[in-house]
RNA sequence: GGCCCAUUGGUCAAGCGGUUAAGACACCGCCCUUUCACGGCGGUAACAGGGGUUCGAGUCCCCUAUGGGUCACCA
């Protein structure tokens, strides 16, 4: 049996939003489900579009996504170049050999007519297509003008009756009448080949047996196959994919704010979990399993489980299952990746930092929300005392004050700074006094906190704090209640 | 506008002629609890509409509606 093929062509935009991420995702499945290989192709034929370091992005994009090509213009392979401007010149000879075989050829109209020609069609609401009138040009009149450098182009011949129909591996067959089909362009004036050309070329030299793409090539791609048969080649098998749109529909991008794959990267989302999420959107394992690493996506991944409707991208979902991603980390591992993040909240002082992962680690669902959730111990926040009072702890600003006093000599005295002995401690307060546990901690969860919620509870924030910070915030906390009080 | 494709809860989705129509996110409630979160338990919520075919239709066919895609010397 052949070898599985696949490729991602990217046109390298600077921007991959995570339905190109998809896109080569499942190329990436669909070969290495079936041992093959996975190919990067670099589709730049529109020299207009041309951004600085654009192909960079699609690089490391794929690196931290983990889906490693096998081919491709950073590490060569069988059948470069991997970059569609270095192959420039391989793909008009084969315009010619379409134009012997007559499947093709040359047209000498100006932008101006096509121009007019498209308006005239469409103000009649009729669908724009090329008039064949160069087809009939006369050989005389062709050569002479070739050979004085005239400007042409090389056109499709398109039947004129028929159906063209082909089968997708997930939408079934699909036809399309002739007449629908317009003689498009395959090599431009500029020489260089169209998209739709260089494509076809491309994958038969590369050996491309499964092309995977979005569906907006449904209707293109009977066009791509009178290619295939006019050169004798072999169609490949066709995967068109289910597209991706934002919450209320229309389409991903970057105009309207959507995030890239890097964005999300950058707001502390785990490439494992952005790479889980996006598998299943369009995809499902046939069961309700829904955690799949890449690896595991490399055995499980089939076909037959792709969808053909379209999805909509949920961040709260993606944000959910990264949560369960972070929760899965060793506390080593989470700490490791949440140290730049205390870097950003400009933490001071001496900081149990390996407590406020252990704490952080339940409640974090992406990174980049530590530093507005930890802000309060790089600084105590200005609070209004109006915090102490909490009905459910039972707390008012006279027995916040009460507790906090209280505390005090036992912070003082206690030797294992740690939160089961603290906890311990303040608990046999609570029981002296005659109290409810809450009536202790609360006012210390305040005054250590200056927030209404907080990461970990009064004693946990004390050890993460240390003792000196701890006593000063409850000193503060006493001074405030005091002056509140008194008023 | 022509053509192509799609349509199960707000979202992702299972289902492939006979099910009380799964599961997950989100939302709501309860429990646990040192706030929040985590965790546990429970709840609201769907086959776009209409015709057929069939003993029987979310599943098959047709029509309508809605949504999307496509019609470039862009990829």
């Amino acid at each position: 049996m052949k070898e599985v093929r696949t490729r991602y062509a990217p046109s390298p935009t600077g921007y991959m939003h995570i339905g190109n991420l998809r896109t080569a995702l499942y190329e990436y499945l669909v070969a290495k489900v079936n041992n093959g290989k996975f190919v990067l192709r670099i589709e730049d034929t529109d020299q207009s579009r041309y951004v600085k370091g654009a192909v960079d992005v699609v690089y490391s994009t794929l690196k931290i996504a983990g889906i490693e090509h096998d081919e491709g213009p950073d590490i060569g392979g069988e059948y470069g170049p991997y970059v569609q401007s270095q192959r420039k010149d391989l793909y008009l000879p084969y315009a010619k050999q379409l134009i012997d075989k007559g499947k093709a050829y040359y047209c000498l109209c100006t932008r101006e007519r096509l121009d007019e020609m498209r308006r005239s069609l469409e103000s009649e609401n009729l669908p724009p297509k090329y008039d064949k009138c160069c087809m009939s040009l006369s050989r005389v009149e062709l050569e002479e003008k070739l050979s004085s450098g005239y400007p042409y182009v090389i056109r499709q011949k398109m039947p004129e009756k028929g159906i063209t129909s082909y089968e997708d591996a997930v939408y079934g067959t699909i036809s399309i009448d002739n007449k629908e089909l317009d003689d498009q362009i395959l090599i431009k004036s500029d020489g260089l080949p169209t998209y739709n050309f260089a494509n076809v070329i491309d994958d038969h030299l590369m050996k491309i047996t499964h092309v995977v793409r979005g569906s907006e090539y449904l209707t293109s791609t009977p066009k791509y196959n009178l290619l295939y048969e006019a050169f004798g080649w072999d169609i490949p098998v066709y995967i068109h994919l289910p597209l991706i749109n934002k919450p209320g529909g229309g389409k991903l991008s970057k105009r309207t704010g959507d995030p890239s794959f890097e964005d999300l990267i950058e707001m502390g989302y785990m490439a494992e979990a952005v790479v889980n999420y996006v598998a299943l959107l369009g995809w499902s394992p046939g069961d309700d399993r829904e955690f799949f690493s890449l690896e595991s996506l490399c055995r499980e991944f089939n076909i037959k489980g792709i969808s053909k409707s379209p999805a909509i991208f949920d961040i709260k979902k993606l944000t959910w299952m990264n949560g369960e991603y972070i929760r899965k980390l060793s506390l080593d591992k989470f700490h490791q990746l949440a140290l730049p993040y205390y870097k950003k909240a400009s933490l001071t002082g001496q900081l149990n930092l390996i407590k406020l992962s252990e704490v952080l680690q339940k409640r974090t669902e992406t990174f980049g929300t530590i530093p507005e959730n930890i802000d309060f111990l790089a600084k105590l926040p200005d609070y209004d005392t109006s915090l102490y009072i909490h009905k459910k702890m039972k707390t008012n600003e006279e027995n916040s004050l009460v507790s906090l006093k209280a505390i005090i000599p036992i912070m003082e005295s206690i030797d294992k700074w740690e939160n089961d002995v603290l906890f311990e401690k303040l608990a046999a307060l609570a029981r002296e006094m005659g109290v409810k546990n809450g009536v202790i901690l609360w006012p210390l969860r305040t005054a250590l906190s200056g927030k209404p919620v907080s990461p970990g509870g009064g004693t946990e924030l004390a050890e993460i704090m240390g003792r000196e910070e701890t006593l000063e915030r409850i000193n503060i906390g006493i001074d405030k209640l005091k002056k509140q009080l008194s008023s």
